[in-house]
DNA sequence: CGGATTTAACTTTTT
DNA sequence: GTTAAATCCG
């Protein structure tokens, strides 16, 4: 332990032994912050002689939480019962332990927002709230705001005011009622709900109290109403709480964060022991400066001032390009040139942009140059239409009271149960009491119903029971893996090798291989286990920072994260800051602290990038070079013009660069295209099932690539190459 | 009742 | 440029 500490600054130090009550830790970026948290809970451990199972250290997301464990651990022993989790997963965990004294069923499912969206459009259309004039997203958001801060329909009801206030009124009652009745929490209730039980249950509030006598909560500036209250009540009493944050770093307000939470705390524990961290590990000192330049154009912060004892490093470069592309294209060239020039590989590298629909340019053109890509996040895996599907099979074996996801499958794949057979069903059920799953039992009772979908609602019935009957007693990877095949999902997308079937299959695939490896890998495996590491996993959770590839990623994914060279694109009024912030003071000072973020992410070299034109809504509009790009100390800028790009070094096809780039990221294309006959644009067609047309774009190269085709009518389809079923006429 | 084709609407960031 | 909802036809 001595060992460990000497190797902390004092401030580090201090921080990690001042041990017992309230402690706030204000840590800059870069100033070994987890370092901290890890060694102090590893502190706890082997000096305060503290049971790591009456530790409790929450994090933001699983990625995190499982980094922060595999460190402790590697400091004090593995298996030793310390809770490291996401707010969301640790409360999961104790809904689901507790759920049977509540009255809940501890088979609960947790409800992702298309699902809560779903919802909201069925209540909607039962309360006659017309959809076309409010929009179920919006009714979702307002709704989800008002439970962080913990606003009950009751007392929201109250004050609503405007037409859509009342709408929402109306449809946050019902919202939760019907949540209830599925027997699902969706995100927020998994912080909201034991709050609510807290107070009305105080013996286990205690327990949970006793069981973790010392609190650890990370990127506190990121809590939220609900978030603030839960970490309040179980410190309340031992008040050995410890709390790290940054309020410079504060970017997600728009999510209900509270800023306050974190300005205010040596308010709500006066004897609270502050340390600020202000020394940075990270980055060059022209980074630091760039950084700091920009931050303290905001108000209201607690203020510090990072610094370092390192290489003042280089300058700041900033490219102006003509549009979109062009960026994208600077981008390559950039990442070109510093490979030769400081021997970098791909992995050193990350784009950081605002918007996700940003990253396509950019992957047009890494794919052009040849060079390893990974995006991560964009639509999230389990988000994926056919994975849904899929997951709702699963939903409604492990919560028959599911009945969104029952509604998403009762005719998917098509099975003849229509709208007008399943509002036969559902009026049978209001009328019987019953859940609608039961009343498919009943479809003999139904008279109105015809003999047709009458057998079809029975077959899906007993195939549900079937499987309902088999969840205990087959391993959750071949239960699924006997329903894929039984459903006969895969064959849907086999047909055709349009671009997206495939893209289908592989998903599916890809979700039947996580369920395996969850069989194999987790401690008791279950259906419903595997359902709510589903529910509560992000791409970011999941993303190998160990291939070698350039890393593409919104600004919010990149936080905690480092790496050698950051690109930001798109640098223009209205992107970034994005439109909708610009009319309030808090929410532009919000996205210059997501600048200071993806600036403070960099350890030697930046790049900043605008385009004059960009392509968005289909259209080109011109742009105007963002305010945070004046806000950058000019001293630090260097503004490279055309004439500095080095000319020798622009894009070339990836056969002629192959210095730039290591033999195992790249193809041999010749070899790999030559039992795929050569299309090539303008040719004619014949496709099995489209007919006849004509080949308007190829894009990349190899057995991958994509074809995009004209049938006659005008359809344009995309297929992949070593897939694409056609003859050459 | 289902399937196919056409139309509309939309993109801020996410546990 | 993508996806869901609306409409029409068999």
């Amino acid at each position: 332990m001595e060992k460990i500490l000497s190797s902390l600054n004092i401030k580090q130090r201090e921080a990690v032994s001042a041990s017992d009550g309230p402690v706030l830790i204000l840590a800059g970026a870069g100033s070994g912050k987890t370092r901290v948290l890890t060694t102090r809970i590893a502190y706890l451990i082997r000096e305060k002689k503290i049971k790591p199972w009456n530790i409790l250290a929450m994090t933001f997301t699983n990625k995190a939480a499982a980094e922060m464990k595999a460190r402790v651990e590697d400091m004090v022993g593995s298996g030793t019962g310390l809770w490291v989790g996401t707010f969301h997963s640790t409360f999961a965990k104790i809904l689901r332990t507790e759920a049977l004294s509540f009255g809940f069923n501890p088979g609960f499912g947790i409800y992702d927002v298309d699902d809560q969206i779903r919802l909201i459009k069925t209540i909607m259309g039962d309360l006659h709230v017309p959809p076309d004039q409010f929009a179920p997203k919006s009714i979702a958001a307002v709704i989800s705001k008002n439970k962080n801060s913990l606003i009950v329909p009751q007392q929201y009801q109250q004050t609503a005011g405007n037409p859509f206030e009342e709408a929402v009124a109306q449809v946050y009652p019902e919202y939760q009622h019907r949540l209830r009745i599925n027997q699902v929490f969706d995100f927020d209730d998994l912080i909201t709900v034991p709050i609510r039980l807290f107070h009305e249950y105080p013996a286990v509030l205690e327990k949970y109290r006793t069981r973790f006598s010392y609190v650890l909560v990370d990127e506190y500036q990121d809590t939220n109403r609900a978030q603030y209250e839960l970490v309040h009540l179980l410190a309340y009493t031992h008040r050995n709480l410890c709390v790290v944050g940054d309020d410079d770093q504060s970017i997600y307000g728009w999510r209900g964060a509270d800023i306050r939470n974190i300005l205010d705390f040596e308010k709500d524990f006066p004897d609270t022991r502050t340390f600020r961290l202000e020394q940075n590990y990270r980055s060059t000192r022209n980074i630091l400066k760039a950084a700091a330049s920009v931050v303290e154009k905001n108000v209201g912060r607690k203020g510090k001032t990072l610094w370092c004892d390192g290489p003042e490093g280089e300058k700041i470069g900033l490219i102006e390009a003509y549009d979109d592309r062009e960026e994208a294209a600077r981008v390559v060239e950039r990442i070109q040139s510093e490979i030769i020039r400081h021997k970098r590989a791909f992995k050193d590298f990350a784009v950081l942009y605002r918007t996700n629909a940003q990253s396509r340019a950019l992957e047009d053109a890494l794919r052009r140059a040849g060079m390893s890509y990974v995006i991560v996040g964009g639509l999230r895996f389990y988000e994926r239409k056919e994975v849904k599907d899929v997951l709702a099979y699963l939903r409604v074996i492990t919560n028959p009271n599911d009945t969104v996801s029952l509604k998403r499958i009762i005719n998917f794949p098509v099975r003849g149960i229509g709208d007008v057979t399943l509002g036969r069903i559902e009026r049978h059920a209001l009328l019987n009491g019953e859940r609608l799953f039961d009343a498919l039992g009943d479809a003999d009772a139904i008279s109105e119903m015809t003999e047709k979908p009458r057998k079809s609602v029975l077959a899906f019935y007993r195939m549900i029971q079937k499987y309902q009957d088999l969840v205990d007693k087959i391993t959750p990877n071949e239960l699924a893996h006997t329903l894929v095949d039984e459903i006969g999902i895969l064959n849907l997308y086999k047909h055709d090798a349009t671009f997206e079937d495939a893209g289908r299959l592989e998903n599916i695939r890809e979700l039947l291989n996580a369920i395996r490896e969850y069989a194999e890998t987790a401690e008791d495996p279950s259906l419903a286990g595997f359902l709510e590491q589903v529910a509560l996993v992000t791409d970011i959770d999941t993303w190998n920072d160990q291939s070698n590839a350039v890393t593409l990623m919104t600004l919010h994914t990149a936080k905690g994260l480092e790496f050698p060279v950051v690109y930001i694109p798109g640098l223009e009024e209205g992107l970034f800051p994005v439109m909708r912030s610009m009319d309030s003071t808090e929410s532009v000072e919000e996205e210059r602290r997501l600048f200071y973020v993806g600036l403070t992410r960099a350890k030697e070299k930046i790049y900043l990038l605008w385009a004059n034109n960009r392509y968005h809504y289909g259209e080109y509009s011109y742009r105007m070079p963002s305010r945070f790009i004046k806000e950058v100390d000019p001293s630090v800028l260097d503004i490279l013009t055309p004439e500095k790009y080095e000319p020798k070094e622009t894009v070339r096809p990836p056969s002629r660069s192959r210095v730039l780039t290591e033999p195992d990221v790249h193809p041999d294309y010749e070899s790999l295209s030559q039992d795929i006959p050569e299309l090539q644009k303008g040719m004619q067609v014949l496709h099995s099932s489209f007919g006849k047309g004509e080949i308007i774009r190829i894009e990349g190269r190899g057995p991958n690539r994509k074809i995009s085709v004209r049938f006659s009518g005008g359809r344009v389809k995309k297929f992949i190459a070593q897939y694409a079923k056609f003859e050459i006429c």
